[in-house]
DNA sequence: AGGATAAGTTGACTCAGATCAAGACGGATA
DNA sequence: TATCCGTCTTGATCTGAGTCAACTTATCCT
């Protein structure tokens, strides 16, 4: 057991007034049945910068739902090859990699400080039996995962680095918008390693590449401070890189 | 509506009697239940090598079971790119890519003259929230979709091509060999323009891997007839690839 | 505050896989 | 049996990203 994860209790708010509710669970639930979601969430978990919330192997008992802060997951294989396969932040839902074999198939590392709700599985399981509405949003968390993933592997199998970090950047800043955020400014919580992982790149590709882009005027690069100039020239990147392609359409 | 696409009716053989239940449904339902999900499975359709089963934008309504022939999936983007995300073979579910949205998110092309199992998935859903063991299933299907394309995008985002090129042999063998095939023979359904799109190479770093391999004695290749003669040795490229963490380590 | 450590940048060089091109093969058609 | 077309193979060359290395800049810790 993590030292690092500490259990908060009782729980002081509850879903019903939750200001995450609309990304967390959308589903438009009565009183009475958001009374009874509430319940599944059995504690809130803190997790510390750099602890895990789960690893790889681990037992799947439950899913977590992001309240703050911000995380990403990735595999190891035996032979120590690492590979970040996705970064998630408050409103989105971590653990769903444990549903097909009782463990879990991917490591959760926190990216900040930051603050889950626990809810078992088979509570999970049991409500949405009896709530048509929880039941199809648990369908559209799991086939929403897959969809996301392959548009990872359209990027991995077929985009240049800097398709890669353009479509990364513009995935990012959509995320962020939905939650209130700036659509031209992030602060990036992960290394250029991080990123380069995800986008199957070395960190100096990825150092490289948002230089070449400083450069063009597209973005401006502090740091992690990233201010886009250019929305419409990634999406351009993204879109039409093939010129080819774009030629004969 | 594809013309090729044919409605079989009545149906002539049940879940109960199928010898891919197995795989399909391999929950041990009692009669009864076997009976109420035999229900669910509305139609058969054969489609013709070549032919769609969905395309991307489909409006999303069943899911599919295959019960002969062969599928790959793909994506497709505005600008014309284009990236196989799998094979699938008898006893394998397709079509789950549209649960998110409610429209498919991909395209399934048979591979050679196939048959499958229509399955509309609000019937699945009513189904599940009755007999919590078909519930299971569906969580599991799903999940195992997730876990596999981790397992893709791993591929994609750190191995080289022969790297790649093993564990796609291996991954299919394996496949074949649950199904009461040989482990060692195989009969490739795409071409390498496919496989070489699935694992984000050309098709001439196909041609020219699989001419590698041959040359090492670890496969023996004739078109698509392929005869793996040293499974270990696949095996090693997979997992022991990079030399300085196998001497770290 | 200051020194240690982690993260990021940039340059020079290398190489795996892409690209371009020319043939070979094999199954389908007439 | 001939020929046609999609598929596959192989060679020559090119290039985008990897590798190695030196250095700068943040961030953490006492």
């Amino acid at each position: 057991m993590d030292h690092h994860i500490k259990t908060l209790s009782p729980i002081k708010v509850g879903c019903a007034n939750c200001n995450l509710k609309d990304l967390c669970m959308p589903m438009g639930l009565n009183l009475t049945d958001t009374e009874r979601l509430n319940k599944v969430v059995t504690a809130r978990k803190r997790i510390k910068r750099g602890s895990t919330l789960y690893r790889l192997g681990d037992k799947f008992n439950s899913i977590y739902a992001i309240r703050t802060g911000y995380f990403k997951t990735c595999v190891t294989t035996e032979d120590g090859r690492d590979q970040v396969t996705g970064f998630q932040m408050a409103g989105e839902m971590l653990g769903l990699d444990g549903v097909m074999s009782d463990e879990h198939s991917c490591t959760a590392v926190a990216l900040e400080d930051a603050e889950v709700c626990v809810m078992p599985f088979d509570a999970i399981e049991q409500l949405s039996r009896e709530i048509p509405s929880l039941q199809r949003h648990v369908h559209k968390i799991l086939g929403g995962e897959i969809v996301r993933d392959q548009h990872v592997m359209l990027l991995l199998g077929s985009m240049r680095a800097e398709e890669r970090l353009a479509a990364f950047l513009l995935n990012l800043v959509e995320r962020l918008h939905a939650r209130g955020f700036s659509q031209t400014e992030l602060i990036l919580r992960m290394t250029r390693e991080e990123i380069g992982s995800y986008l199957g790149l070395k960190l100096e590709t990825i150092s490289r590449t948002f230089s070449k882009f400083a450069e063009e005027g597209i973005v401006d690069v502090n740091q992690r401070h990233i201010h886009i100039l250019d929305a419409q020239a990634l999406h351009q990147l993204v879109n039409h890189s093939n010129c080819k392609h774009a030629m004969a359409a």
